[in-house]
DNA sequence: GCCGCCCTTCTGGTATACCAAAATGCGGTA
DNA sequence: TACCGCATTTTGGTATACCAGAAGGGCGGC
């Protein structure tokens, strides 16, 4: 919970860098933002201070930048949602969750068409999945780590049948950890997540490399 | 890295929260620290906001205060903390980690009297033991949780023989990681974090309760 | 013509002024 | 005496003024 300054250039700022409007590298000037967003510097510096954190801007000496999409990351971050979201569903399925805590998650299973609505559910699911393990640890985490790699999901997620995929998945998990299969459905969400990190590096390498690699700054 | 009044206030804040100098529950008046830290409240707001990113200092209305020690979050974070420690160790064996990199480590074992202290060296020792996993996130992720439940852990460190067994147990992970033992390190560790975890907990419970359990405000 | 130095400008860091909302307390009234 | 309401104070939020250090460009010297 933010001020309401804050929380505005927060989001739009957020926004900006997830939607790829601003690209990996670009410094981000308080003085040009101030124009740009309308509110003073105050508000702007606590959204960059928040930014950095999450590590979505990285900071040089003292200019900050949109934090560059680093492969090497992304492999890390893949490694660690595995073992976050594997660990989840195990936690959850040993719960047996009620039926109306299952029904939030398939809100995020309707279809759309605007891939970056997708995105954002495809998100909503996985951590609303986690939060069923009961650990805000693992939540928090999971969430850190989807924001970090945000960008680089979007590419993979723009194939059509990557999003009809994702979500066929996202119905079976679901099944499995109500019947309180864990381990069935820790070895699915793995899969899951193998074939997501495949698709993503295909495309990275292929299509996106050139447009999404920023300098290191 | 923050800017240099901002790091002396968060640094100086951190410090009277974790040495309970800062009671649970306490508010954090912004105007109150202007004068007992000599900065104004720009650099104590970008440090309040920080810890509060960190979970150290919690925010209701509008009004921030030190964070209560949760005993339903103590459990969540133990359980998280064996998820990330167990993985670290089993992929830093897996990493036949130089004998190099284990000298860091060393530096964490040697004696010392003044439990803050040693409690600083233990968190030490666990994240950089986390940084062999190769894995930042990993890394990441357990600084916060340790921080976050520094308190509670100074009163299991209070008892001598606790940091004693400590420093034992350290000592044989280092050999189990660097022997590749991956399975055994994993379930060393895993021993190592309950038996802190009932320490941790009949302290907190017999005697300490009263004092770190501050309101939930 | 090229290199280097100085001055200007730009940037982030800090302090402070100003504001609105919420809390506090005092005084009046029933 | 107890309670309600208004005035005052306190507080966090925001905007802005001011500063020092770094960077960039232009001018002068070699």
């Amino acid at each position: 919970m933010l001020a309401p300054q804050t929380e505005e250039a927060y989001r739009r700022l957020r926004r900006s860098i997830l939607s790829l409007e601003m690209r990996p590298g670009e410094p981000l000037v308080e003085r040009r933002l101030e124009e740009s967003l309308n509110v003073s510097r105050t508000p702007i510096r606590a959204a960059i201070q928040q930014l950095s954190r999450e590590g979505l801007v990285h900071r040089t000496g003292r200019v900050y930048s949109v934090a560059p999409i680093d492969l090497e990351e992304l492999e890390e971050a893949f490694q660690f949602r595995e073992l976050l979201e594997t660990t989840a569903v195990r936690l959850a399925a040993a719960r047996r969750p009620k039926a109306r805590e299952i029904k939030n998650l398939l809100a995020s299973l309707e279809t759309r068409l605007d891939p970056e609505v997708e995105l954002e559910k495809a998100t909503g699911f996985h951590l609303a999945l986690a939060k069923l393990s009961g650990n805000r640890f693992i939540v928090s985490s999971l969430a850190g780590v989807l924001s970090r790699i945000y960008r680089a999901r979007y590419v993979e997620i723009m194939r059509p049948q990557g999003a009809e995929q994702a979500r066929a998945d996202h119905l079976h998990l679901i099944e499995l950890v109500q019947a309180g299969q864990g381990d069935e459905a820790a070895a699915f969400i793995f899969k899951h997540l193998q074939r997501s990190r495949e698709r993503l590096e295909s495309s990275l390498e292929n299509d996106w490399g050139a447009i999404l690699l920023g300098e290191k700054a």
